[in-house]
DNA sequence: TTGTAGGCGTTATCAA
DNA sequence: TTGATAACGCCTACAA
């Protein structure tokens, strides 16, 4: 009969193999389909039979349908991918990350999915990898060097595809940000406070670490720049759309990866410049993650420079760092977990037949108190009114 | 043939069903095993029918194996489930638990496997749910409460299991740290700068939110720490050792939650209460978390409390807190990624039918600047040599 | 080197 | 209300 179970199949440590739904149908002396619709509570069954199945589920140890047979079956495994470009705890080092994941997961948990985190690196396998993991649906955040082959790859075996953060590729649905106002009104304040002279500290713009200043006026610094994952394009292109409508000066510093190490690094090369001569002085520096301004704070209190005295320093996400001084980051608030939320919902639409619309969620400038006057500050006339 | 092929099983956007290894069998005129070998790389094929298999899937369109499929054939499907007993961003709020996942998903992808996340929350569907997952493997992280009923059903099902940070429950491997010796030193430490007067902030001791002073010496303090998880009843339980054989005194308050502002809730209680007479006053924190103990640190900067001159705090963890003024905990390290890597090994020697010892790991008590001299300090004796 | 056969455990369909 | 049948897609022991 079963002649490979000792090699295949799923058995239990004492090698007996495990009760599966025949074995309980004939002990109740009844047809698997009717024992299947007993056990499941699908399907009318007559009471009296109901009971001797369950019964005999009970007698024999029977611990429910065997997930993958009954995946196979009927096509769903109740699994949601996140792919993810980085290694878990780098991707889980962003905060935004890991609201974004909850409010994925609140969603997905409503269908009775759980998460699968896959971590994606650079490597050649990869792909194979992920092709061989059960799924229903995979949310891509944050991949966009993979995306053209992922998408492809996962569509093709059936799998719902949605893009957290990035452009549309073919029919994936995507959810994103409007970064472009909260930018502008950033900058907006910053300008008003007297700021002329900017620091922009970018999230890292390409997968193989760079970081340091990028000179977005050369060949090289554009290109890289147009390489870069969406997020990072669209917050440097909104900064540089601002600066030159402030008529603003900026240096762009890329950051090598989103830590706050990175982010005291980056600050570094800007505030130390203008120590070394020639330049002249940042007076506010504007990061493209909270993580990263916080490395900015850093710098500047081992400087010696008062934040926001001296100088001004903002952030992106909208994170609470509890700082124990009560020190509060003007930044620009993402709604990250219902920005997951509607990934979810996306994947849920997707998964049930439909083509949803992308999704574009609003962000919020929030002022803080790590952004002040700067050097050229005047109280502005309509301020002045007794 | 195909009857059921718009219903069920894995069909694309367009309806069409699915390339299968058996199109592609047929297509390529060899038998479906064969064209298994060819596909798989497995087994001795003439290159001339590899080839034309290979020829022939991609004329199909063939996209790899079904996971499902190739899954409930082999009894494995790549898959380590993460039980958690809490929801994602609460879980992730906890520096430990990321790196500890990330441990573990660096072991478990060395053989191809994902991590799935699953929050069981504190409903009654958890356990359905959890059993219509796929998944060879599972690792129980702070589920003390729920282990007696989870560890049977994934048992019977055949999947493996390993415990962290928890007791032994039957079979079940575990991976826990000690943190009796460091727990002592740290008091030792406190106590050879002059402190007598302890205040312990411990973590949530139950899943119900409680929160606030917790007297060990009543029934029902005793009672809260007999059935609280396993991580906080030891750490508690050295900590009261190691206040009994230094002679000091101790106050426990236990905090809500792992989180920064129920730190900084939990050490008001014990600093307001100095205040408001009767009491003497806490000279030292120590804190059963980094987060709780960040709370603690802001708690004291709200009431104009300098650390370590008016105040000394400790925490536990070994979390890098990224503070701008440079402040490092005095805290007690912990391998949490190591506790994830062994975490993946077990489970990888589980799967291989092994029967692993149980693994503890050491911590480490470490110095920073959160600690200073207490009221009572005297240079030691030994210190005074010229 | 290739084909045959059987089965992994479940569930949808249809007929009775 | 129940049962027979087939199929989900793949893999492997064994025979040829």
């Amino acid at each position: 009969v079963n002649r490979y179970a000792s090699r295949t199949g799923r058995t239990r440590r004492d090698g007996a193999r495990r009760t599966t739904l025949a074995d309980v149908a004939r002990a109740a002396g009844v047809s698997a389909s009717t024992a299947s619709l007993a056990v499941n509570g699908t399907g009318p069954v007559a009471p009296a039979t109901r009971e001797r199945v369950l019964a005999a589920a009970r007698e024999l140890g029977y611990c429910g349908p065997d997930p993958l047979a009954r995946s196979l079956r009927r096509g769903r495994c109740g699994v949601v991918a996140v792919v993810l470009y980085e290694r878990l705890a780098y991707a889980f080092s962003d905060p935004m990350m890991v609201s974004m994941l909850d409010g994925l997961a609140d969603e997905v948990e409503a269908v009775g999915s759980s998460l699968l985190l896959v971590p994606v690196p650079h490597s050649d396998g990869a792909l194979e990898k992920l092709a061989s993991l059960p799924m229903d649906a995979a949310v891509l955040d944050d991949c966009d060097a993979l995306v053209s082959d992922l998408v492809p790859a996962l569509r093709d075996r059936g799998v719902a595809v949605v893009r957290v953060d990035g452009p549309r590729h073919g029919e994936v649905p995507v959810v994103d940000l409007d970064e472009e106002t909260a930018t502008d009104e950033l900058f907006t304040h910053l300008a008003e406070l007297g700021h002329t002279r900017f620091g922009v500290i970018t999230l890292p713009l390409a997968t193989v670490r760079h970081g340091g200043p990028l000179d977005l006026t050369s060949p090289e610094g554009r290109r890289r720049l147009e390489t870069a994952a969406r997020v990072q394009q669209r917050r440097t292109r909104a900064a540089a759309a601002s600066v030159e409508r402030l008529g603003a000066s900026v240096r762009f510093v890329e950051a090598a990866r989103n830590l706050v190490d990175e982010g005291e690094r980056a600050a570094g090369t800007l505030l130390d410049r203008l120590s070394s001569g020639g330049d002249v002085p940042t007076t506010a520096i504007v990061a493209q993650s909270d993580v990263l301004a916080l490395g900015c704070l850093r710098a500047a209190a081992a400087r010696r420079l008062r934040v926001p005295d001296d100088l001004s320093v903002t952030g992106f996400d909208g994170v609470d760092l509890h700082l124990p001084d009560g020190t509060t980051l003007t930044t620009i608030e993402q709604p990250s977990t219902e920005k997951g939320r509607v990934a979810g919902r996306l994947v849920l639409a997707c998964l049930a037949g439909d083509r949803p619309e992308d999704v574009r969620l609003p962000t919020r400038f929030r002022v803080g108190t790590t952004s002040g006057p700067g050097p050229g500050y005047e109280r502005p006339a309509r301020a002045r009114t007794p």
